[in-house]
DNA sequence: GCCGTTTTCGGCCCGACTGTTTTCAGTCG
């Protein structure tokens, strides 16, 4: 019996079962429909902003798209018992690394299990072994190609990591995307996949062009210096690899199906599938090359992504939404979100300067910011107990006011307010007094010390700077560093009910090593009618432009301008924050 | 296994590419 509440599987464990369970459904050939249906039920779990183990407990499990009566089942036995007898039963005579097998590429259930029968080879160092004494390429349906082709695959899988940042991503994109637009020939070309929907991470890059002469754009496309080698190619798609070793795919249609192609790469998988069930519903069948109409027998291409939608009889879905979560839905009833756009953003509150730890002084980062179309910005440099970033005590934090008040005099066009990024004790106290916080315009509170204490060590932190009356936002509530770092173990229901009962605003930080909180938990934050705050975290005056992951971020999670502070001018952010937070809690 | 403004049963996405075949199965996105 799981004894006490943090001893509850997390999320990305029930998740983790149920993609297992798939997987060894995936090699026993069991039914793609049952594979997908595990498979879907784990994506929607690991995406959900709350305990799942807690929603279980309570009942409320089937309220989770994708969760069935069957999988329920599977789940409540797994969060009582600690395991599932499902998976036991199915693993049967495998062994458990067998599935390890299927993240090869190249290797599928068919193949991993041929191995299995003919050589007996249930783990990745018994593939590689067998690879290098020639054995595999006597396997059914193997030859030496095959072999060839795993054993590059197994060198790489060390060095491979499979995802990258967007914010590392998405500058390599655009610059491959718009170089692909100079190619004679090359009518349009876009970057697709999921650095268009935002994706904090993404495991490839991924390019769609319009062109008559696909050969030429691939054979141009083959020739930039970026791309390190090309390891497929057929007609009309070529996948490779950068020298920054992340994958690239490109793919080329004729220009008048440019607009079917983009929506087809911008995916998700998730909801192409829905898209095209829906369309289907309607006697129409959508591939990357048209819109087939069985019925009169014709197919409707464009080269306008937005016409293509409209061609369902449904308004253009935003890129951000394509996840399969009701989008489509939404967009049948006219209810999609307003999403919130970076020229909503009037300020910045949370700006650094060489005052602690930021690159460039308060005049520099004022003038940035006024150039990247920001009203006002708020400097939130971090306090004295973070050291190393050369925190402000009390003393030096009433001079940077007095710097602040005089550069404000100085120059025209932007609004430079004071506050601090106060640090969040691992005690629980917080780094300054109320005293000194009571004169900022704005205090951002955020933790970076002791990070891997206890759930109720970390909440106990959070609870005690929401409750302080001069705290006006959590700053990267989750603590979150993408790719390298888990979210330090806080309790997401707790932090929204507290949120939502103090006024305290939820940060949304831009920088793109944190995108913190996520979309999904900005979406959940909007519904109990917390306020939400985008801020960049600028070290330096490029840093402004950071703010567009935050955004990208907050589409992710249907935020529409609303629901985020720093969409008003500050005036009116005056008025909000003079009513001791209450004012920030607003009926829904 | 899930789901319902076509449905509580019968659907559930499909084309490109590779390597091995010798007309296609497996994998991928």
């Amino acid at each position: 019996m799981h004894a006490s509440l943090t001893e509850l599987p997390r999320n990305a464990d029930i998740a983790g079962l149920l993609t297992r369970i798939a997987r060894f459904f995936t090699l026993q050939g069991d039914s793609t429909y049952r594979i997908l249906a595990y498979e879907k039920a784990a994506q929607i779990i690991r995406d959900h902003p709350t305990s799942v183990a807690q929603l279980a407990l309570s009942g409320g499990l089937r309220t989770l798209p994708g969760v069935g009566a069957t999988i329920e089942e599977t789940i409540r036995e797994y969060v009582d018992t600690g395991h599932a007898a499902l998976l036991q039963n199915l693993r049967g005579e495998y062994p458990d690394s067998i599935v390890d097998l299927l993240d090869i590429p190249g290797l599928g259930p068919r193949k991993v299990i041929t191995l299995w029968n003919e050589l007996g080879i249930d783990n990745l160092d018994a593939l590689r072994e067998a690879c290098l004494r020639g054995k595999v390429a006597g396997v059914t349906g193997m030859g030496p190609r095959t072999e060839e082709k795993l054993l590059a695959e197994l060198d790489a899988i060390d060095v491979r990591s499979s995802q990258f940042l967007l914010g590392f991503a998405e500058p390599h994109a655009y610059h491959l995307a718009a170089a692909l637009r100079n190619i004679p020939g090359v009518s349009t070309a876009d970057t697709a996949g999921s650095i268009r929907r935002r994706c904090s991470t993404v495991q490839s890059i991924d390019l769609v062009a319009g062109s008559r002469r696909p050969n030429d754009v691939m054979n141009a496309f083959a020739a930039f210096p970026e791309v390190a080698h090309v390891r497929e190619r057929g007609n009309t798609s070529l996948v490779g690899t950068a020298h920054t070793s992340i994958p690239l795919h490109l793919r080329v249609v004729d220009p008048s199906a440019y607009g079917n192609l983009l929506q087809y790469a911008t995916g998700s998988e998730n909801h192409n599938a829905a898209l095209r069930t829906y369309a289907l519903g309607r006697g129409l069948d959508i591939s990357e090359h048209g819109v087939a109409n069985k019925r009169q027998d014709s197919i409707f291409t464009t080269p306008a992504e937005s016409c293509l939608y409209d061609h369902l009889g449904l308004p253009w879905i935003p890129p951000e939404l394509r996840e399969d979560r009701g989008e489509i839905e939404a967009a049948q009833g006219g209810s999609l979100p307003r999403l919130i756009e970076r020229t909503d953003l009037r300020g910045d509150l949370h700006v650094h300067t060489d005052w602690s730890d930021g690159k460039a002084n308060i005049e520099e980062m004022a003038l940035a910011a006024r150039s990247a179309g920001l009203d006002y910005i708020c400097i939130c440099d971090h306090t004295q107990s973070l050291a190393v970033a050369r925190g402000l005590n009390t003393e030096r934090l009433y001079r940077q006011r007095e710097a602040i008040a005089e550069i404000n005099n100085r120059i025209e066009g932007i609004t430079i307010l004071a506050g601090c990024e106060l640090d969040i004790l691992a005690n629980g106290r917080l780094d300054l007094p109320d005293g000194v916080l009571s004169e900022l315009d704005f205090v951002v509170a955020s933790i970076h010390s002791a990070l891997s204490q206890p759930r109720k060590q970390i909440m106990k932190r959070l609870k005690a700077a929401m409750e302080n009356p001069h705290v006006d936002a959590i700053g990267h509530p989750t603590g979150r560093l993408l790719l390298r770092r888990t979210a330090y173990d806080v309790d997401v229901e707790c932090i929204l009910e507290l949120a939502a009962q103090t006024g305290t605003a939820l940060e949304i930080n831009s920088s793109f090593e944190r995108l913190d909180i996520p979309g999904n938990i900005a979406q959940e934050a909007v519904v109990r009618g917390v306020s939400l705050v985008i801020n960049s975290d600028a070290h330096n005056p490029e840093g402004f432009g950071l703010l567009r992951f935050g955004i990208g971020e907050a589409r992710r999670g249907w935020v529409e301008p609303s629901s985020v502070l720093n969409t008003r001018p500050w005036p009116e952010m005056v008025q909000i924050l003079r009513d001791p937070k209450g004012g920030f809690s607003r009926p829904r």
